[in-house]
DNA sequence: TACATACAC
DNA sequence: CATGGTGTATGTA
């Protein structure tokens, strides 16, 4: 009944203190309304866990159908096969937001540190000691480590260091995805054909590289998949590589005996599921895997079997333009509706900037909420236009709002736009829907579409001009974007087919590259241009260089990524992409 | 389609 | 005293 709410420790970090760590957790959290109600998420998992138990128990008392089932996962082991012929590499800059606040304040390396305020967005691994956890609340922090030291965020310099970082991986993977500031998964395959180097040097080289230009660790782990690598590249963080070498058995090997919570995409609630299941590591995956064919959705099982089998991934896939732009804030509760109803027009006036700043438009509303018991709820709205205006997205967010029908108080508010266009794609929509939407107009709904010009009311002049301006855009004839439809990328589709990666874009640069590498002895060298550079040990020298051929390198990869837009039209990897997420969650450090 | 869940960073 | 924000995929009805 009292069971602790679970806490997620990776087994190498908690050790012994594991417990007594629990322990405060939980006497610093007790009774909070936080905590009554992951109480209540637990206990459905566990009636969860039941079911599927009971599921097992009847499978099991089912001979047929366990000698069909087992056929099944036969003719699937025989179906795939462990491709080895790619070689990818994942890098991940250690506790990365810590060690570059560390940069400025050396002399705090060997004290527990921790960014982030409320929430505990890492920690150095002093205060990992501790227990204390990325995703923590910072009291916890404190109860766990009352000496810990909180530095806030400051965004632009991870921004900056995270530029330099991936400049330099995209010599060896121009393609290089991302998911983060922090990390990077580099299809190495080409540049190790042509190089011929050995992949563990070739690494260690670049991790040097990474060293000398941030003055940071990164551990990096190469494999013959996406997956494969990243996991990987956990086993000797901090600062350190790890191989798994391009065969089969060394894959299966490496997979053994790793828990499955490491696999991604399995998480807290799946991890939680699993174990009740007595599953735990891949092996047992592997080798019940009718069990679990018998209790999860198609997908779900693929997922989770094929990941185990060290099957996943090992091409890159193609930029998907984003589905969706929201904006939510937490703050302390409220409970009226006029209350209610001024966060709707803040958080749409939030939204709006949000989708002109990247221009885009659409029409498909959400509201959600987050009751000051910790419950989501969300209510969504088919629009009968594309819009990005504040005071539109505020109308239907109030709707939205009616339909709902709080009557309690909620700690969160968010708003949610998707089937997301470009603004300028949908400019002959709106112009030739213009008409037809002065007929709507008469019939009620006045401030939801423009006005035609001269109209005499201030709101309606404000949107005429926006409308206008849509206008003027469109005279400049730019090529409308295509919107992917068929490319919902489902998981199985990226895990099976251990095809060839799509061709890498500028080969020629790739080639320039390896001519510089190749010739470079042991003195200074900047890791971006591979100049040598003569600095006689003085750091400074170096470093201004290195700034200044960030700086440089960055226009030219902008300005090819530019030139790729309006030629291909097609999508193209947009690194600004993942720095603009990253840049909006860490909006609210900054207040 | 609408809503809820799970996940990653 | 007290647990964030952005975006994606999937399951279910």
């Amino acid at each position: 009944m009292n069971e602790p709410i679970f806490h997620y420790y990776g087994n190498k970090a908690g050790v012994e203190g594991a417990d007594q760590i629990k322990q405060v957790i939980d006497d610093a959290t007790r009774g909070s309304e936080y905590y009554k109600r992951q109480q209540e998420k637990r206990q459905q998992v566990l009636q969860k866990v039941n079911k599927m138990q009971m599921e097992l128990d009847s499978y099991k008392n089912n001979e047929q159908k366990i000698k069909e089932t087992k056929e099944i996962i036969q003719n699937k082991v025989k179906e795939f096969q462990i491709n080895t012929d790619r070689i990818w590499a994942h890098f991940d800059m250690d506790m990365f937001y810590v060690a570059c606040e560390l940069l400025d304040k050396p002399e705090l390396k060997d004290k527990p540190v921790a960014v982030g305020q409320t929430i505990v967005s890492t920690a150095n691994y002093v205060a990992r000691k501790f227990g204390v956890r990325s995703a923590m609340p910072g009291f916890v922090a404190k109860k766990l480590c009352p000496e810990i030291i909180f530095i806030p965020c400051h965004f632009e310099k991870y921004k900056s260091v995270s530029n330099i970082f991936m400049t330099i991986l995209k010599k060896y993977d121009d393609n290089l995805e991302s998911m983060g500031l922090d990390e990077a998964n580099l299809d190495l395959t080409e540049y190790i054909n042509n190089s011929q180097e050995d992949p563990a040097i070739l690494c260690e080289n670049i991790r040097k590289d990474i060293l000398l230009a941030t003055q940071l660790t990164a551990s990096c782990g190469v494999g013959p998949n996406k997956m494969i690598a990243k996991l990987a590249s956990e086993i000797n963080k901090p600062n350190g590589l790890h191989v798994v070498e391009q065969s089969a058995t060394a894959v299966l090997n490496f997979l053994e005996k790793l828990p499955i919570r490491k696999i991604p995409g399995i998480g807290n609630i799946t991890e939680q599921i699993l174990s009740g299941l007595n599953f735990n590591t891949c092996k047992d995956v592997r080798d019940r895997a009718d069990e679990l064919y018998v209790i999860f959705t198609p997908k779900t099982f693929e997922y989770i079997f094929y990941s185990c089998w060290g099957v996943a991934r090992n091409y890159h896939v193609e930029f998907e333009d984003q589905h969706s732009i929201s904006c939510q804030r937490t703050f302390s509760s409220i409970s009226t509706q006029r209350e209610f109803e001024d966060k709707v027009d803040y958080i749409a006036e939030k939204l709006a900037e949000e989708m002109q700043s990247e221009e885009k438009v659409g029409n498909h509303l959400t509201l959600i909420i987050k009751t000051s018991k910790f419950e989501i709820r969300s209510k969504s709205l088919q629009l009968n236009q594309y819009t990005n205006q504040a005071k539109q997205i505020a109308i239907y967010g109030k709707q939205l709002l009616k339909i709902m029908q709080l009557d309690e108080p909620i700690r969160l508010l968010g708003l949610k736009m998707s089937s997301l266009a470009n603004e300028k794609q949908i400019q002959k929509q709106s112009i030739s829907t213009y008409f037809k939407r002065q007929i709507d107009k008469s019939s009620g709904q006045e401030n939801l579409v423009p006005s035609i010009k001269g109209s005499k009311s201030h709101q309606i002049t404000e949107e005429n001009d926006s409308f206008n301006k849509m206008s003027l855009q469109q005279q400049e004839q730019s090529k409308p974007d295509i919107l992917s439809d068929d490319e919902a990328s489902s998981i199985s589709n990226q895990i099976l087919s251990g095809v060839n990666s799509k061709s890498h874009q500028s080969q020629q640069q790739q080639q320039q590259y390896q001519q510089k590498q190749q010739a470079q002895p042991k003195s200074f060298r900047c890791p971006i241009c591979n100049k040598e550079i003569d600095c006689k040990g003085n750091n400074t020298v170096l470093n201004k260089h290195i700034d200044r051929c960030i700086t440089q390198q960055n226009v030219i990869v902008e300005q090819s990524d530019e030139s790729n837009r309006n030629f291909s039209g097609s999508k193209i990897k947009v690194p600004s992409k993942i720095d603009s997420k990253a840049q909006k969650s860490f909006n609210f450090f900054k207040k």
